[in-house]
DNA sequence: GCCAACGTTGGC
DNA sequence: GCCAACGTTGGC
């Protein structure tokens, strides 16, 4: 490998700027959502081409994906405890919310015995990989940029690992990813 | 490895 | 329902 793809996955994919502009425009939900790139990173997504999100244990993540994710959303995929954090790419729900089978699981380390088949306590999406950003965009320069300021995975001890985005920053974010 | 921030648990 | 203790997240 080399080139372009220096630092990618096999498969990696562009992101058409223009059309996730017309769809934002038109009204489509943004997300972020974390993942620790050694556990499952955007890598490991454009390998696989689509992924179920088990392991969301936080009710306040758990009602956005409840309550308000669905599918053809747009999911900006951060990379969280990485050296350093920061979004990495693109990625879209292709199945919405439903129960958590790792939740059921005393061998999966998500195991919850609170909850149980008959009354889920907690559930999972289904994410499809769109696309690695031109170039990566650490926290820090979201940080800097005064057109995000008010975007959630900035602020001082937000450990939400599912969190709403705007429309403007997600496009923000791929402005600032494209240079 | 440190530690600030936050969420959860459990005694009362 | 309060709140201290504890566990986790996640940047640094």
């Amino acid at each position: 490998m080399g080139g372009a793809a220096e630092g990618r996955g096999a498969g990696a994919q562009s992101i058409d700027v223009g059309a996730i502009s017309a769809e934002v425009a038109a009204g489509r939900r943004c997300w972020l959502m974390k993942s620790e790139p050694e556990v499952y990173g955007l890598d490991d997504l454009a390998r696989d081409g689509q992924t179920s999100w088990e392991g969301v244990r936080n009710y306040q993540a758990r009602n956005f994906m409840r309550d308000d994710m669905a599918v053809g959303d747009l999911v900006l995929f951060y990379h969280s405890n990485a050296q350093p954090p920061g979004v990495a790419g693109l990625a879209r729900v292709c199945r919405a919310a439903y129960p958590d089978p790792a939740a059921f699981d005393p061998a999966s380390p998500y195991f919850d015995p609170k909850s149980k088949p008959e009354a889920p306590a907690w559930l999972r999406v289904d994410l499809a990989y769109v696309g690695h950003l031109a170039r990566f965009v650490p926290l820090e320069q979201l940080k800097a940029d005064p057109e995000l300021s008010g975007m959630l995975v900035i602020q001082r001890g937000q450990r939400l690992s599912v969190q709403p985005v705007s429309g403007p920053h997600l496009l923000r974010v791929l402005a600032l990813s494209a240079g």
